[in-house]
DNA sequence: TGACTGCCGTTTCGAGTCGATACTAAAGGA
DNA sequence: TCCTTTAGTATCGACTCGAAACGGCAGTCA
């Protein structure tokens, strides 16, 4: 394609941004908080604090305190101190805050795709992933994948579950196994 | 795909809207100011008021006219009455904004576009126009196409003119055929 | 046992977005 | 001429964002 098509290419990326952020807006929620919700929802235990928060938003971590206290305040969220490192916190969803996540209107999105074709939505799916992966790794941020497709990731099994972090050397549920965890790293190359 | 992972799917849409507005945030100007300076740059002429911003934008007037009125103080636009209808209003970049269209950090994404392989490029295209044609018509608005794809859009030669808008009965340079009108009607169906 | 260092989270500041509402002014029909 | 519709502006409160200053706390090195 030439250049002036990948620029219209360019161009409905930035439509479908502004399109997820004026369903977020127009539901009550501002979209950070939305994203907020969604990652606190989808992450583990591990990574549900501040400072992974700010790295998985690539917002400063002023930014994020207020959010979170935003969220607070309409008692969505919770934030305590970590008993571990008194320094640190851990964030997580009231019951009214995953009850409110039933609404997301990121929904609307999952319904839209299921109407393309199987293969059609397997191969948008693969670009938007070497699209989002790229550009990430090109400003040196994280990609905060799954766990189970982290290279830290081992099958073996340890006190009752059935797979282990070889980074933190902690035991994982299959649930676990699907969270997002800051510490990720792609077991696949970065080709 | 299975709900989850379509719903992985639309995390990774999330996350592109969340890169784009970030990188336009860390340029100077607020995401949806370089969303304004990029659709002054390639709208027609009957497409530059506020009004029709409004509705690309699919944001309030008030907002717009907010919007507005902090490029004019920064200099990159102007906004002047229209002489045909004085309630409305004609925006225009100025050489400044301009000039300052060529740092737009959207231009990051064609690069990336362009790594991947020619059929997947054209795949990924057709995919995102789809979603986002199909998103903007269930909430009932424009697609704001570009004028040479529009049922209005005519190859009859005229006033030395190639081209012809038979909606506005005006004649049609080459360039102008090329940009975003704000009354454009796709040529082929919505089905 | 200290002091030094670096990290984590909070607070505050100024510019800006956003939706809602109220407002002004111009166009256009009856 | 009056009245309605339409286009754009002004103002308010809640929120985002980056930057910078601040305080708490863990770990290290002396």
């Amino acid at each position: 394609m030439n250049p002036k098509d990948l620029q219209a290419t360019a161009g409905l990326l930035e439509r479908i941004g502004r399109l997820l952020a004026t369903d977020a807006h127009s539901s009550g929620l501002a979209p950070v908080q939305w994203e907020v919700l969604r990652y606190l929802d989808r992450a583990n235990e591990f990574s549900r604090s501040s400072a992974a928060l700010t790295a998985y938003l690539g917002s400063t971590k002023g930014t994020v305190s207020q959010t979170v206290k935003a969220l607070e305040q309409r008692g969505l969220v919770t934030n305590l101190p970590s008993k571990q490192d008194r320094r640190r916190n851990r964030l997580s969803l009231t019951a009214t805050g995953k009850k409110l996540l039933l609404d997301d209107p990121m929904m609307v999105w999952p319904r839209a795709l299921n109407a393309l074709p199987e293969t059609e939505q397997q191969r948008f799916h693969e670009t938007l992933e070497k699209l989002v992966r790229d550009r990430l790794q090109s400003q040196g941020r994280q990609a905060f994948g799954m766990c189970r497709d982290c290279k830290y990731f081992g099958r073996e099994h340890e006190n009752g579950q059935p797979h282990y972090c070889k980074l933190l050397e902690v035991p994982l549920s299959d649930a676990a196994s699907e969270q997002i965890c800051f510490e990720q790293v792609a077991a696949y190359g970065q080709e």
